[in-house]
Formats: structure tokens, sequence, C-alpha cells
DNA sequence: AGCACA
């Protein structure tokens, strides 16, 4: 049959031309989206398909036209850089088909394998743990990879069962992991979710890129041995600041004023605070707050973090810990505030009517162990509303006219109830029913172990904040509802809250 | 670095 007979005829002969290209030398799991990204600066790219020949590390991309395959061939013949795809130098040719055939349902065959594609990110933003944490949610990962491309970052994710990845898939697609998983300067990081065709993955090594959760003993790659430790980042690669008694906070979507008075009163309920001072920075309006220890600071930057002070979405709190651990206030002003007696004879005891009580669900934290003196209301049984009737104390440390600006009433709240109640996260009156589209925000990942069951019906309670003190009276959640389920602020439907079951320490 | 899919 052939003419000229040749031992590698396919390799001395010059393709004929084909509207489809054979892409050989690619990045390991390369994607369409990458195939795309090279083609179409040439033309219109009708098929692809990924992964083939031996080492499936091969690929085929077709155009609309005959030309645009031309054009690209051409280019990349007399180009002085090679075509490149996460930095691999990919060889071209025409294929030896004229069009590509396959039975690609793109996309959603169940699989037990999901493609993550993690938009807005550079690798490395976003750690293997992060992703494992997120995706543990759903059910015991196998395994993990994580690969880059050339704008992005992809992992895939190994569940034992396709049910199981369908549900994380379903859950997840298109959401972002949570703020409070990345460090500071990461961007909203949308999960974009398909199955991939994979069902196994080969992993070799425990390595920063690659994990195998199956096999605890598989060798530990030497590039990953180190990586915990730098930056201030734990073994887990999630953010881990050295802990403070003094919590920074700024503020997002300041509508209203933020007084040192509103402050105390909202990080009193913590504990004792013991100084504050606020200032603006070319970020915006800062403050410091100061607790006698870093458990009370530990325990009010967790439960604090994300939330708003006014309902609405205004003034979102995010809190880091500082770096000081005294602050130096010399006057008592607008600006700053000691209330740990020097200063002023109305601020120089225990403030605050709420007494050292354990925060309800925080398990088993005992915030206040460490509270270098007995606050004198300790005793005190709480109280619907006491705590912050003006009236109530000898001590009111918020102005008048600030209470009605400061805690909406929300229906569901009385008048005269405290922030305790005040519905902290999310945008809006979150009491009230979830308006219609808002549940997707707080869709609750399914608890994987015992820790934390699936919460159906988790509704806008979840953007509920307990504060300590005297909410048990006025429980906005349903008993045995974790507080852990509370921390987690929605940002625009964008985030999702997770059950909080990290499958190995922090 | 060298041509899939049924």
């Amino acid at each position: 049959m052939m003419a000229s007979a040749s031992s590698q005829p396919q390799f001395r002969n010059t393709q004929p031309p084909s509207k489809v290209i054979h892409l050989r030398n690619l990045p390991w799991e390369c994607t369409e989206e990458e195939l795309i990204e090279l083609g179409k600066p040439f033309g219109k790219i009708v098929n692809t398909k990924c992964n083939v020949g031996a080492n499936r590390n091969q690929a085929f991309i077709e155009f609309a036209d005959l030309n645009q395959a031309i054009a690209m061939i051409s280019y990349y013949a007399s180009s002085a850089e090679p075509a490149q795809l996460r930095g691999k130098t990919v060889y071209l040719q025409y294929s030896n088909r004229q069009e590509i055939v396959n039975n690609k349902t793109t996309g959603d065959v169940p699989s037990n394998v999901l493609l993550v594609t993690i938009e807005g990110v550079e690798a490395g933003d976003v750690s293997i743990d992060v992703l494992h944490v997120v995706f543990s949610a759903f059910g015991f990962v196998n395994k993990i990879a994580t690969f880059e491309k050339t704008a992005g970052f992809q992992a895939l994710v190994q569940f034992s069962d396709s049910e199981t990845a369908s549900t994380a898939k379903n859950a997840l697609d298109g959401r972002s992991i949570p703020r409070y998983l990345l460090q500071e300067h990461v961007g909203p990081c949308t999960l974009r979710i398909t199955f991939s065709a994979h069902t196994d993955l080969n992993v070799k090594f425990q390595s920063h890129r690659s994990r195998d959760y199956t096999n605890p003993f598989l060798p530990v790659a030497p590039s990953a041995m180190d990586v915990s430790g730098q930056l201030g980042f734990g073994q887990d690669g999630m953010k881990q600041e050295p802990e403070s008694n003094v919590i920074l906070a700024t503020v997002e979507n300041m509508q209203y004023a933020i007084t040192i008075d509103v402050l105390y009163m909202v990080f009193s309920a913590f504990g004792t605070v013991q100084k504050i001072a606020i200032f603006e920075k070319n970020a915006g309006f800062q403050a410091l707050i100061q607790y006698p220890d870093i458990r009370t600071a530990r325990t009010a930057k967790e439960s604090l973090e994300g939330h708003c002070i006014y309902g609405g979405g205004f003034c979102k709190l995010h809190l880091t810990y500082s770096h000081h651990t005294n602050l130096n206030v010399k006057i008592n002003n607008d600006r700053g505030r000691d209330y740990t007696g020097g200063n002023t004879a109305t601020m120089s005891n225990q403030p605050s009517i709420l007494g050292p009580q354990p925060i309800p669900g925080l398990g088993g934290t005992a915030p206040y162990n460490s509270v270098p003196y007995p606050p004198p209301n300790a005793m005190i049984e709480p109280q619907p509303g006491a705590s912050w009737d003006t009236g109530a104390g000898t001590v009111s440390p918020l102005p008048a006219q600030l209470q009605n600006q400061m805690y909406m009433h929300q229906g569901a709240m009385p008048p005269g109830v405290g922030p305790q109640m005040m519905p902290l996260p999310g945008q809006g009156s979150q009491l009230g029913p979830p308006p219609p589209g808002m549940s997707p925000q707080v869709v609750p990942l399914p608890g994987q172990g015992s820790q934390q069951g699936t919460m159906p019906g988790m509704g806008p309670q979840t953007r509920m904040m307990q504060l300590p003190g005297q909410g048990s009276q006025q429980r906005a959640m349903p008993p045995g509802m974790s507080t852990q389920m509370m921390q987690f602020p929605d940002q625009g439907g964008q985030q999702f809250p997770m059950p909080f079951s990290l499958p190995y320490g922090r």
C-alpha cells in the first residue's frame, strides 16, 4: 500500500495539513483549557482531545478551518520560541486524521475523581492541605494531586466513590474557599469543578503537590519536608499568625462610624477589654483591642472574625493578631482608652456585667480561665437584656444615641436585647426566613466524621453569632448547634460554611 | 517527543 514505505514514515514525512493538530510532550493532565489557550490565537478550536497516547501526554486540537491549523503549524515552525505549556515545550504537527472523533461527554460523566480548577490564584496560594480540608467535608479524600497551568492552579481530588465526589462537586462548584483558610493577599479562590476521567491517581510521593491519604507509609518527597514553618504557616499550610493578646481589627464596608465605645461593647463580650486604640492608616480604619491574655483574644478573634457590627453587612470585622502586647494609652479620648484602672474612675472595674462565663458550644473552651483578676460580676445570673441596659449598671459605656444606631432591631430581637443577639455576619436581616436564593450561601457541608453532622435546613441561623454572656437565654441557635458553624461569614454568596472537622491537628 | 476513540 504505502508507496514510500519507510521504517518510520510518520516521522520522516511531513504530515499533510489537517484541521487536527497533534500535540505531544504535554504537561501532565493537560486540560482542554490549556490546549485552547495555546491554539486560539490561530483560530477557532472546535474540538479537543486530551491525555492520549501511551503516557497520556499527547492531545489533539481541531480547528474550524484548515487555514487556522496551517497558521498555527507555520507560526511555530518558524518561531524562535517553541510552543509551551506550563513551561514545557510542546511539539506540534498535523494529525494524520482529519477530524477528532470523540465520544466525550465533555465533563459530566460522574467519576470519583474531581478536576478542580482554582480560579484567580497562583499555585502556592492554596495549599494542598487547604484543599484537603475543603473536600474532606464530604467524605474521605483518598488522594490529591495539584498542578499548575499557565494562569491558574488545578487539582485532582480523588474520593472513594463517584457519589461522594458528586456531592462535593455540587456543593463546591462555583464557590470560593473561605478566606480564613487563606493568606491575606490571596484573592477570592473560586472553584470550578468537573469530573475527571481518572479513577485512580498515581501518587508516588507525599509532597507539596500530591498526597495519598490512603497510604501513610508513602515516602515523603524531600521537597515537601520543610514547607511548614515558613511564612508563619502551620504544618497544614493554613494561616497561622503568631498569637497575641492584642487584636488588630480592620473594618470592611464601614458605613457607620465605629467608636471606641462600640468596639468596647463588642469585644467585652469575650472578656475583659483592657485597652483600645483606634487610628487611621492607609488601609483605613484600624483598631487595637487589648485583652489580658491570648486565650481571650483568640476566642474573640475566632468568634468575631468576618462578622458585622451592624446589620445589613455593615462594618464587617477582620481580625488579626497584633504584634503589640501592651498598648500605650496615655490619655483617654476618642482615639484611645485604658480600662485597666489607671485613668478613669468610671472605667476602673470590670465595666460589663458580663462576668466570666463559658462560651456556649465552644467545646469546653474556658476562655476566661486566665483572666488575671476576678471580674466582680462573675456571679451575676444571666438576665436577658440586662447587661446592656444603660440603666442597669453603674457603667454605661455606650452613649444612648449609639444604642439606637448600633443594633438594628431585626424583628426577632426585642428592644433592649443587647449585642449578644445581633445578627452579625451576612448582609441582611438574617433573623427572618432566608430570602429566596439566599440559601445557597449557607449550604452546609456534610460532616464527615463524628464531630459535625450535616445540619439540614440550617438557614439564616448560621449567620447568627452567639456571643458569650447572656445569650444563652435567648438562643437563636438550636441547642447543640456548634458555634463553629457560626464563625464562617458568608461573603456575598461566594463562600460556604464548613464543618470544622479537621482530620488532623493544626 | 511521535496519533485517540469504538
